[in-house]
DNA sequence: CCTGTCCATTAACAATTGATAAAAAGCAAC
DNA sequence: GTTGCTTTTTATCAATTGTTAATGGACAGG
């Protein structure tokens, strides 16, 4: 069996375990993916019609605010799930964009498809909407972060929550993730 | 025919029109709530089984943060569809509040009936995935303003989003929500 | 009417964060 | 190594936001 299916297995039974017989059902759709560092492979406005698996490497959602700059909205590691499609999409495109930060390897499945297993497969049901709340619950918690912490507290429970992320990647794209400027960051940092 | 569900059914075509037949299927398990300006119906860590639609007043969900201060995480108003119960519900338990800022009316329906109304009906289950996206490009939008708009910017924003209701609610929970002091707020209020 | 309570405003000062620019450090291509 | 390019740090000054405390208004209960 590729050996990258069985990272996926991994990957979902950490988050929600799941019979093999339910994964069998995933598993035939999976496919492999990966891209350069640098690499937008979800782009704002265009079509995407996958779930993804990070298996190696790290990417970052983001937008782009009107003076241009990137924001991160929100930071992927090895061996975690990416925000699911349905709340990435809207009519179809995707709404914000996903960067390779380094190197990154990905398995993939069709959404639709993993749509139609949630409906059919109660244990493919379950997973699927504990992915989507954990996401949520990290949307909310980083929301009452930006909303009732001063940066440096932000600061600190970025590195909680992504160890060793911090030397791993660019600042910018920490800065903009707390809401500061790089600039703020480095003042922060050097305490 | 109750009135309220009358007013549940503009609410659902407003959102993602669907047929007659496909809110029949609803509307038989609506039930009609009301809560007094103040109550919290909806408590943290506390069982909560339901999908509730806004038909009067106005309320926000919030969390406590380890200093105390009620943060508002967000406002729902007349005529609107409250957070959906998968993404603020953990282990059959509401992850955070939701409390009556005004008197409220508000028609609910059992969230396990709907989530099978989902699974069985194919237009109900794209109103209940418009329902989720739009909870979450809403979450989104306000994370980018909290990383990348000054307070001011912050507060044209949430006027241009909650029209009149800057002069319904106390500003604290505005301030909260904004991620200032309410006396900044006061301050930014006056020019 | 008076009282107490809650909420919003105002003021003065302190702390945090931003803006700009310059210097230093990494890093890849040659 | 050297050259360019980008990222990070540092410094200075300005602007924003927080803290604390005092004031005044709105309002319900007596």
């Amino acid at each position: 069996m590729d050996s990258f299916k069985n990272n996926v297995k991994n990957i979902i039974n950490e988050v929600c375990p799941i019979s093999e017989l339910a994964f069998e059902a995933i598993e035939k759709y999976l496919e492999f993916e990966s891209y350069a560092k640098g690499a937008d492979f979800i782009s704002l406005n265009k079509e995407n019609d996958k779930e993804y698996f990070m298996l190696k490497g790290i990417c970052k959602s983001y937008l782009i605010n009107p003076e241009g700059d990137e924001i991160t909205i929100s930071f992927y590691v090895e061996n975690s799930i990416l925000s699911p499609h349905s709340i990435r999409t809207s009519n179809m495109k995707a709404n914000q964009y996903f960067k390779a930060l380094t190197n990154v390897e990905l398995a993939s499945i069709n959404a639709s498809k993993f749509e139609a297993l949630m409906i059919e497969n109660l244990e493919i049901r379950n997973f699927g909407n504990v992915v989507l709340q954990k996401e949520l619950l990290s949307k909310v918690d980083k929301e009452i972060g930006l909303a009732s912490l001063s940066a440096k507290d932000r600061l600190l429970k970025f590195r909680r929550k992504y160890k060793m992320l911090e030397n791993l990647i660019p600042h910018g794209a920490i800065a903009s993730y707390l809401g500061i400027t790089n600039v703020s960051l480095s003042r922060l940092r050097k305490e």
